[in-house]
DNA sequence: GTCTATACGCCGATAGAC
DNA sequence: GTCTATCGGCGTATAGAC
């Protein structure tokens, strides 16, 4: 390996070691409770100099924090669209993903389900309008053209569905589920399910 | 009417009109991006300084107004309890309840459904200890014991039922519905209602 | 009760040595 | 790439005149 190529993934590394301690703080105590001497102290750094050879601003950390989480949950949408061909069964891996998030990685799913991203990102899309999240409306589109889900409007099948899903999730990471999230799963699928398919 | 009973009356509008202003301003961009001169310019005052006789800081603003929202939706319900006999009907006035106040209080119900309190006010109970949400939670327990709903776990129904009426309640004070609000609410009564009720 | 003036601290951000 | 040093600014909060 050469010096560039050994070069560049330090690089790399360091950026995503700040990334995932920001994450963590953001998480922990929120975007504006946590200041970059937070973030570098986290990472081992003395000052927060440091931190803008990898990122312009704060900002642009939960910016890049926004980016990444949205992108690979986009390509685990894919990844099961392209292994399921049922609509159900597509959402069923969906919830499947979102629980095991839940359980392996809170911060993550605590930075998309329960912070208030346009308090501190005001440019950034919506979730709703984001990638994986059209996907997963697409998904429902086709569960009712197909007759698998009922009505007409997809919007209010998501609204219904993840109503529950998210409900349940947002609890879990606050801590008010007697028992592991994941405990809930089945239950949860079938109540959500059912809310929303034909029949 | 004297004069001391005058002061106080003028005493309180004055903080009425803060906590108003704060509420709007806190709902509209977030408790940490408006300042305390956001708010004195709100109500008309040249400086910060003359909140202080009002109120201690900023905290306990967001705090009296925590307590306010709580306090008049404890006392809703406790009126709708009176006046409805069944869990049914009473959870179906308070869905009316939540829906009107989303179209007439989108500032109270961004405050209590969508910002985060514990971010800025960490000592402050979270929702579901708190008086109106231990009510909702007696009334789903009872709605158990009557056989009215299934399940056994009154924290689990108010996961589905709520999940469903609070997902759709935030995309309404998102902006993310095509139609008013009470537009959707039979529907989503129906449909909120029809995955926690005994069949 | 509202104002002026001011203090204080913290944080985000930059310049530049090593 | 990390450090020291430093800046500017903003936001909270206080003291005290009117």
């Amino acid at each position: 390996m050469d010096q560039e190529t050994d070069n560049n993934k330090k690089k790399l590394d360091s950026q995503d070691e700040i990334l995932l301690a920001a994450l963590k703080l953001f998480a922990e105590k929120g975007y504006f409770n946590t200041s970059l001497s937070d973030i570098a102290e986290a990472v081992g750094l003395k000052t927060t100099s440091s931190i803008y050879q990898h990122f312009k601003n704060k900002q642009t950390i939960a910016s890049a924090l926004y980016a990444d989480i949205l992108d690979s949950l986009s390509i685990s949408i894919d990844d099961i669209r392209r292994r399921n061909k049922k609509p159900s069964e597509q959402l069923r891996e969906i919830v499947g993903l979102l629980f095991r998030l839940t359980q392996t990685a809170p911060n993550v799913m605590t930075f998309l389900l329960v912070m208030n991203r346009h308090e501190f990102l005001p440019e950034e899309k919506p979730l709703l309008e984001t990638a994986p999240f059209v996907k997963i409306l697409k998904i429902i589109q086709t569960g009712i053209r197909f007759e698998e889900i009922r009505g007409t409007d997809p919007l209010q099948a998501y609204m219904y569905f993840f109503g529950i899903i998210n409900q349940t999730l947002r609890m879990a990471l606050a801590g008010s589920l007697a028992k592991n999230v994941e405990a809930y799963q089945s239950q949860v699928w079938m109540t959500a399910w059912n809310a929303i398919c034909k029949k």
